[in-house]
DNA sequence: CTATAATCTTTACAGTGTCAAGATAAAAGA
DNA sequence: TCTTTTATCTTGACACTGTAAAGATTATAG
């Protein structure tokens, strides 16, 4: 039962046990040490597969993403909606839920830059962050097809972001507070934004 | 020119130059050994007029919502708009504008718990945070006058709010850039939100 | 004028990120 | 198979952090 002096998978390891460590203890709380000592390796082994702990976290933000991408795409997958105006408001759905049930991601995943896009251009938006393009995609063919003039699509495309993002924002820092069904509310939130 | 040992305001030192290293620092470069440096004082004098880091934090927090508010007051004591509905959209548009003119002080006054509502029950939704108060009177007459159903009003002033809370973090997160006007932009943002 | 209390300094300790030097073991080359 | 190289991990060190205890200084009260 001797612990051999190479741990094999430690760069998996160290990566799954720094998320785990965001999901229990906040990201206030992590520290790459706590991480290494999690995986039962010294203090100075994690330099070995990151740069720093700056790198660390971004390789984390990148696998949270992956996940919640995975999640925004079964709702595309198993969605069977006629018109893609009600899968928008699945994604949007989706997209809250995410960070309701990982309240810790939302900070996690926001706090370190994830995706820089221009709107001093005209055409598409373009970003490089997987969540926002596949939401991109469904709100530009709804706009389009409630016939909004192209000038506004782009606008429209980052209010209705900034909703569900803000929802998850409020929902994750536990701002507002429910004890019934979170669900159909925050599909309420979503339907109801009355400007 | 000897500097006195009792540096006489030292509370309110401490907490200007706090904010003065939140904005040009932001959060995560944030020390208490700092702030008592750039007070010219040792490092365990904070100790004498706060508990500890988080409570620095926590007052810098209150001093910080206090200028919000101020601006929000403002653009409500200046502005003389027929209806409220035209008063609220002015209300978003500050709200957001003042995160874009201090870009960390989003992410600081947000990244601790500042306010609790609660949706749970009928009725007003009460919270203690006077810059959701300030947006949510005007949301609520604004509301109550469109003949919204009462059950729907407390869901919708979440939704509105949602809104510019999410571009109030998409903005000072740099996740949007644009290279003109960002005060009629943000305008067209608030009103622009189809759903 | 003295005693008390408030304010600030010094010293110390545990925890942090990071680096350099060394130990170990796996992989590659002979 | 034996040696060399390389990847991986440990140890020790350093500066920086928050925080507590003990002492110094000065304002305030009696």
């Amino acid at each position: 039962m001797d612990k051999p002096y190479h741990h094999g998978n430690l760069k998996n390891a160290l990566l799954e046990a720094g998320i785990a460590l965001i999901n229990n203890e906040g990201e206030s709380n992590f520290s790459l040490r706590k991480v290494a000592a999690l995986c039962g390796v010294s203090h100075a082994a994690p330099y070995s597969h990151f740069q720093n702990k700056e790198d660390l976290l971004k390789e984390m933000q990148a696998y949270v993403t992956a996940q919640f991408m995975q999640t925004l795409e079964d709702t595309v997958r198993t969605s069977s909606y006629p018109d893609d105006s009600e899968l928008l408001i699945q994604i949007g759905k989706s997209y809250v839920l995410f960070f309701l049930h990982h309240p810790q991601y939302f900070s996690f995943l926001f706090s370190q830059p994830c995706m820089a896009l221009d709107l001093s251009m005209n055409g598409d938006v373009e970003c490089d962050f997987p969540p926002f393009r596949l939401f991109r995609d469904v709100a530009q063919r709804v706009l389009k097809n409630m016939g909004l003039p192209a000038t506004k699509i782009n606008d429209a495309i980052i209010s209705m972001w900034a909703l569900v993002h803000g929802l998850s924002s409020i929902v994750t820092m536990k701002y507002v507070h429910y004890d019934q069904n979170w669900e159909t509310k925050i599909e309420d939130f979503i339907r109801n934004n009355h400007g």
